[in-house]
DNA sequence: ATACAAATTTAAAATCGTTACAAATTTGTA
DNA sequence: TACAAATTTGTAACGATTTTAAATTTGTAT
């Protein structure tokens, strides 16, 4: 609680409850959730939460650098508390998003040709471990 | 036209005239088009053609590897014709997207840890070269 | 050719994630 | 306490996609 209440603070960001909450919720869930898994989780201990505020807010959070956004399923975008850049797997049976330790040249230097480059999305989409072993 | 039709053939696909348009549009436009672009541009030539036509096609050719799909934007889906696999570059300015000639080892091994990997999209985004040079 | 079943196309409605909007509430300051 | 600004909320609108069922086309048996 106190802790996001200082990250939003130096960002210049008012630290409201449902603010912290949002980004508490992403920092303690590295699931790359969705807008309304953010919101169905969190409306059980704020309950006049809305929805429009978990997307406002999380534009803010994105805005700041404090939030990044995959586009890596074909419905609704995944949300994730910001670290250091990596690359994600897509599981199309269980459909969980697994951070990968991925060695990549451009992740690191962010550089490439001509183009300016400002973010760099490796999505690596297959059947997961767990679920390969589930199917003998 | 005839060259699209022997494709589907041989895929076991019915080369109706919709399907053939449809192929051979994504065959001569490598812009990675949303649904609504294909769509837009053959009801020009073809004035009964449905939306849901489009879609109903779009996955037939998918399932049968002949074209791609991207989540590369926030939106909508991008569709491409089937070539070798490689990475991609939106630029948040003009929208477009460019194919990448990224030097990356798992697009070839199609390799990696322990889950089954059956797709690799590397989406790079920022600003393109013309829109850099189009602001000096 | 004709009849009929299956496949395909079409148009319309439904769904769902997201955005726009305006009212209600909260916050900061005088 | 009063008031303006910022934030939150609920509802409506939007747009991409899916669902559904009717219309059309195709292939095959007669
Ligand atoms: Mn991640
Ligand atoms: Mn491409
Ligand atoms: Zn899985
Ligand atoms: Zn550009």
């Amino acid at each position: 609680m106190e802790e996001y209440k200082k990250i939003l603070i130096a960002k210049g960001i008012k630290p409201t409850f449902q603010r912290i909450k949002i980004l508490e919720y992403l920092s303690r869930n590295r699931t790359h959730p969705t807008v309304d898994m953010i919101y169905t989780a969190l409306f059980k201990k704020v309950p006049t939460l809305s929805k429009t505020t978990v997307y406002n807010t999380l534009d803010i959070l994105r805005e700041n650098g404090l939030v990044d956004v995959l586009t890596i399923t074909e419905s609704e975008m995944r949300y994730e508390y910001c670290t250091e850049p990596h690359h994600h797997f897509l599981c199309r049976r269980c459909g969980r998003i697994i951070d990968l330790d991925v060695k990549c040249p451009y992740l690191e230097k962010m550089k490439f040709g001509e183009h300016k480059l400002e973010q760099i999305h490796g999505y690596f989409k297959g059947i997961c471990k767990d679920c390969l072993e589930e199917a003998q």
